[in-house]
DNA sequence: GAGCCGATATTCT
DNA sequence: GAATATCGGCTCC
């Protein structure tokens, strides 16, 4: 499936797609293996695009393909990847996943060894990924997103939010079936 | 492992 | 002033 075309589909459709994909950072090889993901939509109350653009969420609006990245609790950041077309506010948050390559930096910019990205603020501290990043396209860099064949997964309630809860829209991989069970 | 809490940018009321 | 698309450190099992 060719990436540009499957970022102009709709957000919840998108986002499962998106599930074994591999984020890499071309400046510094850093991977991420994609796990755990949700969509938001404009007409989503739990969107940041809910009630339009503004100075933070212009990104989200963006070509299909760009990062939107903001800032979470005041503290920690947050990536998405914009999905639709331009002018539709539409994204995929980037909840979670493995780290596949750049290992020892990942350790480094987190300061352990362990958990790097098993959360959508852990998975940018490991990447590196900041506000400077916001606005910039997985299709043309430093972030490329290469599909990968789609895990088994399942749907649930989002997290950490509280309206729009009854919108399964948080999708995450299976552990693959424990052989010794 | 579960539960509480503090840190604090941005938006909304 | 309150809420939030979070995390890590702490306590107490």
């Amino acid at each position: 499936m060719n990436l540009a075309v499957l970022l102009g589909g709709e957000a919840p459709e998108v986002a499962p797609m998106l599930l074994g994909a591999v984020l890499t950072r071309i400046d510094d090889g850093t991977a991420v293996l994609l796990s755990e993901v949700e969509a938001y939509t404009e007409d989503d109350p739990a969107s940041h695009s809910h009630r339009g653009p503004s100075p933070r969420n212009q990104s989200m609006f963006g070509e299909p393909g760009t990062l939107y990245v903001y800032r979470s609790y005041g503290i920690h950041w947050c990536a998405n990847v914009v999905t639709n077309r331009r002018g539709v506010g539409e994204a995929v948050l980037l909840r979670g996943g493995s780290v596949v390559a750049g290992e020892d930096l990942a350790i480094s910019r987190r300061g352990r060894p362990d958990h790097l990205a098993d959360g959508p603020g852990k998975l940018c501290q490991a990447m590196g990924i900041t506000g400077v990043h916001d606005g910039s396209n997985v299709l043309e860099g430093p972030f490329r997103l290469e599909p990968g064949i789609p895990p088994r997964h399942i749907s649930t309630e989002r997290i950490g939010i509280s309206r729009a809860r009854e919108r399964r829209w948080r999708f995450v991989a299976v552990e693959e079936a424990d052989p010794a069970r």
